[in-house]
DNA sequence: AAGTAAACGAGACGGTACGTCGTGTCTTCCG
DNA sequence: CGGAAGACACGACGTACCGTCTCGTTTACTT
C-alpha cells in the first residue's frame, strides 16, 4: 500500500475501515493513521467523513451494462442483475442509510447521492428499457421511471430491513412480470 | 410542558427539537434542557439517541386501517393511504436512514426497528390483502409479500431520494395496477 | 446491625466505608445503602459528608487524660500519649486534612472542626500542663500554648508527610526536651 | 494572556480561580474555559485537577535561602521567614490539605506531595542548619529534622486551625529558644 | 382497637462535573 | 517545501453524585 498514491490509500483505507467499524464507528482520525496519511491531507480532498465516504463506495459500484446485445429481454435482465447487485451490496447497505441521513442537513452531499449515486445510474437503466419499449418488448406508455423506483426500491428495502438480497430466481420472476404488465404512464405525478 | 411525566416531556422535547436540527445535530443534552430534565433521566429510560427516537417518533406514526368495512378494494386504498403516509412523512424521512445506519452496529435496535416499526405494520397490512384474496378480489397465488414490499420500497425509495410523496392519484394508479396483476407467488424465495 | 439505631448504623457504615475508601470516594449514597438506611435520614440529621464524617470519627478519638494524678511528669506523658495516638491514628490522617479542606467554603464546619476536635482537646491538655506549671514542674513563663501547638503539629506533619507516628520513646524525648527548656511567653503574639 | 503558551495560560487560569473560588469549587471545565482552552488540553498534561494544582502552587511558592552569608544566625532566620511564608501562604492554606486528603488515594499525587514540596524544600533548609551545626552554633548531636518539621509543623497547625501565620517577632523567638536548646539526637527513632 | 401522623426505605429526579472521544483547523518539523 | 504527525478549541458523550422530592410502608401515639 506504500506505493499507491495518497488519495488511493485513502479510499482503500476508508473501505477497510468501513467493513470492520460500520460508518458510525468510522473515524477520519482511524482512516489517516490506517493511510500513513495526516488528517490535513485528508480535509485538503474532502470536507468530511460523508463525502469521503460516498467516493469510496463509489468506486466499488457496478456500472449499468447499457450496451446494445440485439436481445432487449437478455439486457433487461442484466439491467436488473446489476441493481440487485448494487443495492444488495454490504457496503451500500452500511453507507447509503447515513449518508441518507446526513444528507437531510448537507444539500451537496445530498446532490451529489442522487445525481452521482442514483440518477446516474437509473438514467443509464431507462436507456435500456426505452430501448425495450421501442422494439415492442413493453408497451409505449410504459412509465420506466417508476418501473425502475419499484425495482430499486423493494431491492433497497427487502435489503435493508429483512437483510435479503434478490437471487436470480427472484430477480427473472420480477423482471418477468413487470415486462407482462408493467405501471402505465398516467395523468398522475410522475418523478424525475 | 410543566404538568407532564417525564417521559412525556423527554418525547414531546426529542420530536420538537428533531424537527428543528435533523437527527444528526439532535443532542441528548439539548433534548434534556429542553425538556427540563437531567440527561440521567433520559438515560435511565434509553440506552441511546437512536433508541430514544424511535421511540418518539414511534408515537407520530398512523396505524394501519385493519377493520372490514365490506369493501376490499376501499380497505385496500385506505392500507395504501396509510403506507403513503407512513412512509413519505418527514419525520420518517430524517429519522428513519439513520436508525439503519446505527442498527448495524446495534442489533436490539435492527430488531426493535424491524419489529415494531416495519413488521409490525406489514403484518396488519397484510391482513386487509389476505382479505381481499379470499373475497377473490386478487388471484389466489397473490405473493402478498412482495406486494407489500414493493409499495413501501416504492414509496420510501420516493421519499428519500426524490423528497417525492404519494399524492391520491399516484396511489389510486399504484394499487390499482397491483389488484389488476400483482406478483405471483412462484417456487422461488420468499420474504418473511 | 440490623437493631441499631438509624443513626448508629450510619455511623458506623460511614467509619466502615471511610477505611475501605477514604474520604474521596465516600459517597452518601453509599453510606446509605451500607447503613440500609434512605439518603434522606442522613440528610435529615447532617448538613453534608463532611460534617458526617466529622461526628463519626470524632466517636472514635480519645479523649485527654485530664486527672490529677498527684505526678506532673506522668500526667504530661499520658497527655503526650494520647496525643500522638490522636493526631496519628489513621482515621483522623483520612478525614482531617478533607475537613480542613473543605473547611474553606463551610464556616459552620470550620467552626466546629476547630472547636470540637481540636480547641476541646487543647483546653484539657492545657490544664494539665497549667498543674504542671503550678507544681514548678515546668517554669512559670512556660508558653503552654505552643508547647502544646508544637506538639500536635509535629505529630501532624509527621504523620501526614513522613506516614510516621510516635512511638513510646520519641514522646518521651519530646516531652523530656520541653519540660527542661519550653518556649517562653514573650511580648510576641501569642495563639487563643 | 492570548499569547501565552497553553500551559501558561492553564496554570494561571488555575490559580486565578483557585483563589475565588478554593479548591473544592474549582473545575476542570472552568479552568479551561477562563484559560480559553479545551478540557482535553488540560488532561493532555495532568491526569486530575490535583496534580495541576499542585503544578500551579508550586511556581508560586518561594525558594529556601541555602547561600553562605557568612552569619549563620542571619541565614536560618532567613530560612525561617522563607518556611513561615510558605506554610502560611494562603495558597498552601487552600490546597495543602485537600492535597493530603487526594493524596490517601493516589499515590503518585503523594509522592509528589512529599518530594516536590516538602522534602526538597527541607534538604535545602537542612544544609543551612547542618551549616549552622558545623560552625557550632548549634549542637553536634542537634536533630534537625526534628527542628524542621517541628517548625513547619508548628507553622502549618497555627494556619490550618487557628488561620495565625507567623510574624517577625514569632519567628525570632521560635528560632532563638531552638538555636539554644534544640532537640538532640538519640538513639529513638528519626524520621527521614 | 382503630385512626392518624411522623419517620422511614427506596429511589427517581434536576442538576453539575467528570474524563473521553471525534471533529476540523492549525502549527511544527522532518525527509 | 510538502506532507506526517499531532496539538489544539470545541462540544457531545455517558457516568457518578449531589441534595431534594415523592412515593408507599411501617411504627407509635392518640382517641
Amino acid at each position: 500500500m506504500r506505493d499507491l498514491e495518497a488519495r488511493d490509500r485513502i479510499l482503500a483505507a476508508t473501505l477497510k475501515m468501513l467493513g470492520e467499524l460500520g460508518y458510525t464507528r468510522l473515524t477520519i482520525g482511524g482512516i489517516a493513521i490506517e493511510a500513513g496519511v495526516g488528517k490535513a491531507t485528508i480535509y485538503r480532498s474532502w470536507p468530511n467523513k460523508a463525502a469521503l465516504t460516498l467516493d469510496a463506495v463509489r468506486t466499488q459500484l457496478p456500472d449499468i451494462p447499457v450496451d446494445d446485445v440485439g436481445d432487449s429481454r437478455q439486457e433487461v435482465f442484466a439491467v436488473a442483475d446489476t441493481l440487485a447487485a448494487l443495492y444488495g451490496s454490504p457496503k451500500v447497505r452500511l453507507v447509503l442509510p447515513a449518508l441518507v441521513s446526513d444528507a437531510a442537513a448537507d444539500p451537496e452531499l445530498g446532490r451529489r447521492l442522487r445525481e452521482e449515486l442514483i440518477q446516474d445510474r437509473k438514467r443509464q437503466s431507462a436507456t435500456v428499457l426505452q430501448r425495450a419499449v421501442d422494439r415492442g418488448h413493453m408497451p409505449k406508455d410504459t412509465d420506466i421511471s417508476t418501473v425502475l423506483d419499484m425495482w430499486a426500491g423493494l431491492m433497497l428495502f427487502r435489503s435493508l430491513f429483512f437483510d435479503l438480497t434478490f437471487d436470480d430466481r427472484a430477480i427473472r420472476n420480477l423482471v418477468a412480470a413487470t415486462l407482462d404488465s408493467p405501471p402505465r404512464v398516467t395523468e398522475g405525478p410522475e418523478a424525475d
